[in-house]
DNA sequence: ATCCTTGCAAAAAATTTGCAGTTAG
DNA sequence: CTAACTGCAAATTTTTTGCAAGGAT
């Protein structure tokens, strides 16, 4: 139990090489404007570098958001999602279909200034996540969202 | 890929009995005043009950939080963890043990009519993680915490 | 009686790691 | 050169599931 990446920040490479299946990953998660999770990625990462393994995208995930370049998810639904844009910004996650698009309400600092004076952690950060039904699986509109692709979903951003 | 229980809310069984393993599960989460995760509770529940297997865990974790009576929470650091406390609270995790506490900052009707008036989502509610440095891990103060054990960890709220 | 629950074991899913061979800087 | 990176396969970890037996209502 618990082999993950554990939470103190761990061997983190000195200098981060681009190499050719590191750029791909960054520049397919960026041109992607979704929120896939590794496996989603991987599929098209081999699009254009077929040889690519899994390990190899879930490595670049990793070394790509703690350089910063990526964001991690970690919304619900079992697997982790990425994010390639980076910078102040929320997510809803549809409750039905597992759809993730973007949100955006300003006021970042304020909630961690809240937090602040509400526990005794230092407080570094917060992620907001919102829980929602999206266009397609709201009620009273046309049926909803026959087959549900959370994968390719449509950055709202 | 996708295996873990989908977004769409499944079967969910008519009439909740309340057997033994379940109310030790129930018990023990809400005695335990921490954000176990499965086989945390695991072995704390298996102390009253020796023979629960940790599916039953699993599984009671499961109904349990669709029911409303426990929440599940989907920090980072790959475990899920629960929480027998529902109601509105946040949580703080230490970004360097994963220690994890609550924390009430009291804007959540605000938080979630931002995000509608953001979003074309029909927005249903949010969660809401800081991340920081527990006491016993933020710098300056006496060494960080030697082995920090995110499981037992005492509460705030 | 019914059908929800359970334990066990096995399956599946998600992520990580060891290793020997590349490769970028 | 050499530390970083890669593919592959195997290992780990976490969570889910099938099934026959047990238990609550």
């Amino acid at each position: 139990m618990m082999t993950r990446r554990d939470a103190n920040t761990p061997a983190a490479p000195a200098t981060l090489r681009m190499t050719r299946p590191r750029k791909v990953v960054l520049r397919v998660l960026r041109g992607l404007r979704s929120h896939p999770t590794a496996d989603e990625l991987y599929v098209k990462v081999r699009r254009r570098l077929p040889n690519v393994s899994l390990a190899t995208v879930y490595r670049n995930l990793d070394v790509l958001s703690r350089a910063g370049l990526v964001r991690t998810l970690e919304l619900g639904g079992g697997q982790r999602r990425y994010d390639g844009v980076c910078g102040n910004h929320d997510h809803v996650r549809c409750a039905r279909c597992g759809r993730v698009a973007d949100v955006d309400i300003g006021s970042h600092a304020r909630l961690d200034a809240a937090a602040r004076s509400a526990s005794a952690f230092e407080i570094l950060g917060h992620r907001l996540e919102f829980v929602g039904l999206c266009p397609r699986c709201r009620p009273r509109r046309g049926k909803p969202a026959a087959n549900p692709t959370p994968a390719d979903t449509t950055r709202s951003t």
